[in-house]
DNA sequence: AATAATGTACCAACTGGTCAGTATAAATAA
DNA sequence: TTATTTATACTGACCAGTTGGTACATTATT
């Protein structure tokens, strides 16, 4: 790897911590400089301006939260894949001790109503988000596994906007058990009592 | 009521706009002072830092809100007041085209782990909020009208986690039917069925 | 030698906040 | 009824520090 690559390897792996805890709007491009040692010169050869290194960050993280996701789904059944998909999230912001919540979710609120590339690559985060657990469901309910009364696509939605929330919740908080606890609740909730 | 009451209400009142709209973080003093049309050394006598201003803010919005919410809560049972109270929420979001979200999540996340006198007012307005919900579920299960198998402190914030997430999501969707689909879907989720 | 990478110094615009001074209106004294 | 004090309300210039971003010289790598 050559070296130029590696300085912004380290500049999007440390960024995204930062921005992970305090969120883009307030992390300065000095806290970056401080953070991975690269002066403010380099750090403007590597990345053009602070909204490219924030899409780039944002990206990285989408590409590593997806991969430990599928790297994370077990089981045989729908209904198991969806548990165990449902329980990744959960350990994931448990380990971090549910400090900094969702870089997603914090980013989604920090972008608003914006059109900003940043907010149009959330909205897409989300959007394929849905649609991977949707599919998931989908096959539950064939199983009849999974309640029937509510469309997949909303349960989907209904499932993601649980967790979220829970996430803000617990982050709110610092319990990490009230995340815990509204996981089990939602899963509870989407199976089918018959 | 005097004058210097006036100016502080009208700043109270815009600062809430900008708040909810863009963050505390992302609204300046001078966007305040353009807004308002008060001058900053005016602004600075009435409020002595932006926290302060942030702070009446976070406490106007939580007083509007509980009375909102009061006063459309309607029905006879429990499970009746439960839904005109979800009902209320979604329909205080519709109305604003689901722009901005939620005041109080949007503030949630932006202080973050924190232990800032607005992060300790934003827990407060969750736990009494969740408090709130509590005894109405209490009195839904009792009534056999709610699902029992999930305990009435950890169905209440799993409320308050799906409605606040749902907020957030259709807010970056643009799209407020999202909201509405989810308040749908845990009405049916917190419904006994037997 | 040429290109890729890095360091230093700098900039204008903006941040939250202060300050000395000025109106305005209400209470008090003549 | 005036004149005088006093508290409230307001103004605009200014502060130090930070923001994202640029210019340019220097050093490694190929």
């Amino acid at each position: 790897m050559k070296k130029g690559q590696i300085t912004r390897d380290k500049v999007i792996q440390l960024s995204m911590d930062l921005i992970h805890a305090r969120g883009v709007g307030n992390t300065s491009m000095n806290d970056i400089i401080s953070a991975t040692g690269v002066k403010k010169g380099n750090l403007y050869f590597h990345f053009s301006s602070k909204e490219e290194l924030a899409l780039e960050v944002i990206d990285r993280a989408r590409r590593q939260y997806g991969e430990y996701l599928n790297s994370a789904v077990s089981g045989t059944t729908s209904i198991e894949k969806l548990e165990s998909l449902i329980d990744a999230v959960v350990s994931f912001h448990v380990k971090r001790k549910v400090k900094g919540g969702c870089i997603f979710g914090n980013t989604a609120l920090e972008t608003g109503g914006t059109d900003s590339p940043l907010h149009l690559l959330i909205r897409d985060v989300f959007s394929r988000w849905a649609g991977q657990i949707e599919s998931l469901i989908q096959q539950a309910v064939e199983d009849g596994a999974a309640r029937n009364d509510i469309p997949p696509d909303v349960l989907a939605r209904t499932i993601i906007a649980l967790l979220e929330g829970a996430i803000m919740l617990a982050k709110v908080s610092g319990r990490k058990d009230e995340l815990i606890q509204c996981a089990d609740a939602i899963k509870a909730m989407i199976k089918n009592q018959h």
